[in-house]
RNA sequence: GGUCUGUUGGUGAAGUGGCUUAACACACCACCCUCUCAAGGUGGCAUUCACGGGUUCGAACCCCGUACAGACUACCA
């Protein structure tokens, strides 16, 4: 008896034998975890969804606009949103990568309603929030599965599966660990233990149900029903380092954090029949699926590709925050994007925001589209036209504390000079739109600051240029014509004088009906002071740039100029 | 190689069998307005919806095939 119980022949070893012995420290069960986190309380129709970055330290482009989407739906039904962090790959992490994340999405007015808030703090009942400190949950979860006989470890070295490989593309089958492929699938239990006795190296891995013959159906919300053959390779569950893959981590998180929405780019979309599958085996309701269109860009030969971080400075959310675009710019264009009726919309009801307006999946572009800079900046030029020149001043004060301090401190001392300016041609039924976004604004008002203006002239006048000539113009203008107490009509009609005074056209249609017999016009004399008072030929209103910088620094200016 | 997805002007796109001689927005061009610039106004910019077949009285829209592009096919996410 004892010979024959030593041989091994009458004693199989059980699934939980071997479960017990692969996850010796996890006690805890899958049902315990279903009463820790159980179904959450919500109403009708709530979305629960999420952002579930890896922590590589920034926020990219596509991922904003999932972030965004994600965001709004739940907000849209009184739902959800958490940030989870992906962090089961350790060569993807960065150092505080967790906080660039956190930043940028709080940059662009992406709130969270659970989950992680920063490097040490996390909000919410279903967490933890950063996967690295799931590990239990994780084991126990392939633990039941291991009792149950639908995951088993495999011992396979990655030159073996190399091999198996290059056999499977030799004989143009199809690539994968799968069938008779998957060579410990069919191991026994004894084996499996002496190996891992032994010490070798292993995996876990699903023993797949599935069929590639068969079919399963994926709902998508945005792109409707798509057929795929079953999944029927035994995909990695967890790694030899104990941490999860992406798909395992995917179905135990999503399932334990109620998630109802997943929204996210469409690179997942070939993977989903392993998540439902995943659902399938442990008999869980799956999530309903959102797989958004690539973000794409046009590369230099011409093709396109997807934004990527390492390429395009504009993929990294942190270049909108750095250049001074608003968020509320960035959003409208995300919204416009990501509903192709957003746009018509919002033109019809301009005093509303994107948070009266319902996100729907089935007006979303289904095809990967281009990202246009040059659209964003469109947007954010009309936004920020209608913005108060006060909020232009705090919002430019902001950025510049950040980003220009030198600016930020003459911003300080001159409030009520600098928001005369930004009033130029501001807050009225069509504002002038010159500023893109607050990194341009110096550009467009540096002459108005001593602390800019250096006198220097690299402009030529244009079509008046003889130096007597243009001192001639700016003396008699200064000393005869101008006053500062001059409404907007005298103003002109002054400059109109002086026009005439010295052999220039005050009447630009008669001008042009005949420019040979004047020495040149109105515009031209306007041009010479403009250029004389600023040193630029392109400004705004010049009425309003004089009488902003008074008739004594005007003079100033002009003296700089007469020597 | 396999699986899946997509393809409407320079760009984002509307459009799901007759209302489309293909909307709207951005960009571009021309003209107008005008003291410059910006803005604004007017007009132009796809005889045609990747290509080839088919179904239909009728197709950008339905079906089949082809081409091209993209994603996935990792102990990455």
């Amino acid at each position: 008896m004892i010979g024959l119980y030593l041989k091994g022949c009458d004693y199989r070893m059980t699934n939980k034998e071997l479960a017990d012995l692969i996850f010796p420290n996890v006690t805890k069960t899958i049902e315990d975890y279903e009463k820790m986190y159980p179904e959450r309380n919500l109403p009708e129709g709530a979305v629960v969804s999420r952002f579930a970055p890896s922590p590589t330290g920034f926020v990219h482009m596509g991922s904003l606009r999932s972030a965004f989407i994600a965001r709004k739906v739940p907000k849209d039904t009184n739902g959800v949103f958490f940030l989870r962090i992906e962090d089961t790959d350790g060569a993807r992490t960065v150092e505080n990568g967790i906080q660039g994340i956190i930043d940028d999405l709080k940059n662009f007015d992406i709130t969270i309603d659970e989950g992680v808030v920063s490097e040490t703090e996390q909000i919410g009942e279903y967490g933890p929030y950063i996967q690295s400190e799931r590990k239990e949950i994780y084991q126990t979860f392939a633990k039941h599965l291991i009792e149950q006989g639908m995951a088993y470890p495999c011992f396979c070295t990655p030159e073996e599966i190399e091999e198996i490989r290059q056999m499977q593309e030799l004989n143009k089958e199809r690539i994968g660990y799968y069938g008779s492929y998957a060579e410990c699938r069919f191991l026994t239990n004894e084996e499996r233990a002496e190996r891992i006795k032994k010490g070798e190296s292993y995996i876990i891995r699903l023993k797949s149900p599935g069929d590639f013959n068969k079919k399963i159906v994926l709902n998508d919300l945005v792109r409707g029903k798509i057929e795929f053959p079953e999944n029927d390779l035994d995909i990695v569950l967890i790694k030899s380092d104990g941490l999860p893959l992406y798909h395992f981590a995917h179905l135990v998180d999503d399932h334990l954090m109620r998630t109802t929405h997943v929204i996210r780019g469409d690179e997942w979309i070939s993977s989903t029949p392993v998540h439902l599958q995943l659902f399938q085996v442990f008999g869980f309701e799956p999530p309903r699926y959102a797989h958004l269109g690539t973000v794409m860009k046009v590369d230099e030969n011409g093709t396109r590709r997807k934004l990527s971080k390492r390429k395009d400075p504009e993929a990294a959310v942190s270049y909108y925050h750095q250049k001074g675009i608003p968020v509320e710019a960035v959003n409208l264009y995300l919204m416009t994007i990501a509903n192709t009726n957003f746009e018509t919309w919002w033109d019809q009801n301009q005093t509303l925001g994107i948070d009266d307006f319902k996100f729907d999946f089935k007006k979303m572009s289904v095809s990967g589209s281009l990202f246009d800079l040059e659209k964003l900046m469109n947007i954010s030029k009309s936004y920020i036209s209608r913005l108060k020149a006060s909020e232009v001043y705090d919002r430019l004060l902001v950025w510049s504390k950040e980003f220009d301090t030198e600016f930020a401190s003459i911003l300080e001392k001159n409030r009520d000079y600098a928001i005369s300016i930004f009033n130029i041609e501001r807050e009225q039924k069509k504002p002038r739109k010159d500023y893109a976004s607050f990194s341009t604004i110096k550009d467009c008002v540096w002459y108005m600051f001593d602390e800019y203006f250096t006198g220097d002239l690299e402009y030529q006048f244009g079509k008046v240029n003889d130096p007597e000539e243009i001192h001639h113009i700016l003396k008699t203008y200064i000393e005869k014509y101008y006053d500062e107490n001059d409404d907007k009509d005298t103003w002109f009609s002054k400059v109109k004088e002086l026009s005439e005074e010295l052999g220039y056209c005050s009447d630009m249609k008669a001008y042009k009906a005949d420019p040979d017999t004047y020495k040149g016009s109105v515009a031209d004399v306007s041009t010479v002071i403009r250029v004389g008072a600023t040193t630029s030929s392109m400004t705004p209103d010049l009425y309003e740039i004089l009488r902003l910088l008074g008739k004594e620094k005007t003079k100033e200016r002009f003296e700089k100029l007469y020597r």
